[in-house]
DNA sequence: AATGAATGAGAATTCATTCAT
DNA sequence: CATGAATGAATTCTCATTCAT
């Protein structure tokens, strides 16, 4: 019998790697990535553990490809903004947006926090993920230098922190965070 | 020689422990909890393994014992406004003190962050400084009332996010973090 | 198109079978056979992995194979000798075209070598390669008997021993092995 | 209770340790290094697998140990020339020696011409074997000068090609080899 | 004949914990 | 209370081989 096209195999493999990543993302996010093991990530995304390796080829190379599909996101909504913020009005949205995304997304943000102090994979989160933080910091200290603020390094540095805490807050207590009013207060404040 | 009394064991004890606390705290912060050893922590207390389980039961007893241990720190702090803050100048005191706490333990705060999303350690967590924080913010919520804030509650937790944030970026950036002026202007914002 | 004839698949296959078992003699023998994977040796020759299967039922079948084939220029060499040695000519043309052999195909002999200990293919190998070396010995023997060597089956071994601890330092050490000189005197003293 | 003294447990050590070695020597020369597992040794020596890495922290540095071991046999063997020879008596009995040593360690050499050619494990056995074996070369080479030989370093060489050779066959043949035959012979070539 | 995805049985190694002394 | 050897389950990863197309 004939083989399979080029592009069946493609389809297989791209459904099956997003399947994979999926699953991955889905437990990294909810029993760390340490605590994780390929056996169960396996087992929930239907494939065998030897399969696994034929899409990724460690466990730190599947967290890496969970990290940049997640990153694909951040970047999308990057975009909108990248432009530069020129009214109160943008900035409002921006920052909407921003949690707009979080929101969209808990199961990645959330992997996100356990990422981030977890020395094992700092490497690989300041490879992928600093600089766009950098970056995004970068549009909103122009926004407050037009402000005439004084600090506007140091504001967008604050700014950045408060929406790290806010996003901690309602990714780790869940519905009880009342994201919505701490928005309005959090824009009231920095706008 | 004349046999230890009693006291003297007991001395002895308490300082052991405190040792192995102490050792377990910083590797536990530095190489995360999942990634420490039992092993490790007996090797750098100069302990043996098997002493280790005459003082903790389990590596879990033992975070738990790390985690109440940096929660008295928390607490001695905490007493000092318990009582409320009743002016600007109280408030701003308040805010400097947590920071300076939190700079002089940075270790132990590395290792709040980075079990906050630990679900392993996510029990433990919440059992012993969950109900901490709670309080912490009903302090400030008054404040934020008696000022004539209209949603003191959603403030005081948009503080505490915020402090939250500041923390979680002076602890994984370090000194590149403008820590001091950063506080300043959470002061100026919140006072 | 026009079908290809049933010559022409023959030749195909030949040509593919004929690929194979040179890129795996050529991993066999430069990382070891217990240590190539299949998968390389797919990979080297250009050929998928299944494919593989449809011409070496298994990986022991391909070693095999590869044994049978080097073992052809062996046996080419053999011919011509095995009517006789009947002068000391003959026998220095002899032990210098043995190590023209080896020269020529390091790459073979040094699987040999790696296999000669190797338990796990130890049986293949006194089955493919075994009854060639006795008869070889025999014609050595006879050379030396009609000399008048008091005990030639043992200095027709005694030269086979040598022969391959020769060649083993030979393919061991490269070109920092003076091969030539070490026949040279090899042969004087057996002539 | 008291615990063991050091003197008990340095005890306990050094006979498992040894035990393990022993047991490591004979599935690697038998069934090769590659192909033995550490489990299959853990068995054979009644140690639990997790207790043989307390041993030794890597399958390669059983290894190292395996082969330290055996060339202690060969250290001492060593001594004995290394003052050099001086006699063809001398050269006769150091011959034997040799092999006697061989004989008496068969285990040992199959192992040795197991690695020999073993790629994975080159670097340890240059690393261990390779230094010792030349300095044994030398003792010879200066014999050979002595004796009035015109290229004693290629004769030295030769030499040892060839007791490596029918080393190679007694420890491949087992008893079929006649050994003593060919080392008299061997003895009368190169005296 | 050809393809490469899929399988599953191991392999090496780690580690919390227990045990004998 | 102290020691460190011992255990065994779990973990990551490899690889010969099979399967569906």
């Amino acid at each position: 019998m004939a083989p399979r096209t080029a592009k069946q195999y493609e389809e297989i493999k791209r459904k099956k790697s997003s399947l994979i990543i999926d699953t991955a993302l889905l437990r990294f996010s909810e029993d760390g990535y340490k605590s994780t093991s390929m056996q169960s990530i396996a087992k929930e995304a239907n494939v065998s553990k030897g399969n696994l390796y034929n899409y990724f080829e460690s466990k730190e190379a599947l967290l890496e490809s969970v990290l940049r599909y997640g990153l694909d996101q951040f970047s999308a909504f990057y975009e909108q903004i990248s432009s530069g913020i020129s009214s109160e009005k943008k900035f409002e949205h921006a920052i909407r947006s921003n949690f707009d995304m979080i929101k969209s997304n808990k199961v990645f943000w959330k992997l996100y926090f356990n990422l981030i102090s977890q020395p094992s994979a700092q490497l690989l989160f300041t490879k992928i993920i600093g600089p766009f933080l950098e970056e995004y910091m970068k549009v909103f200290e122009t926004y407050f230098r037009k402000k005439g603020d004084k600090n506007p390094a140091v504001t967008a540095l604050l700014l950045g922190s408060t929406m790290d805490g806010v996003s901690l807050g309602y990714i780790m207590m869940g519905e009880m965070y009342p994201l919505d009013d701490i928005i309005d207060q959090l824009i009231e404040k920095f706008k």
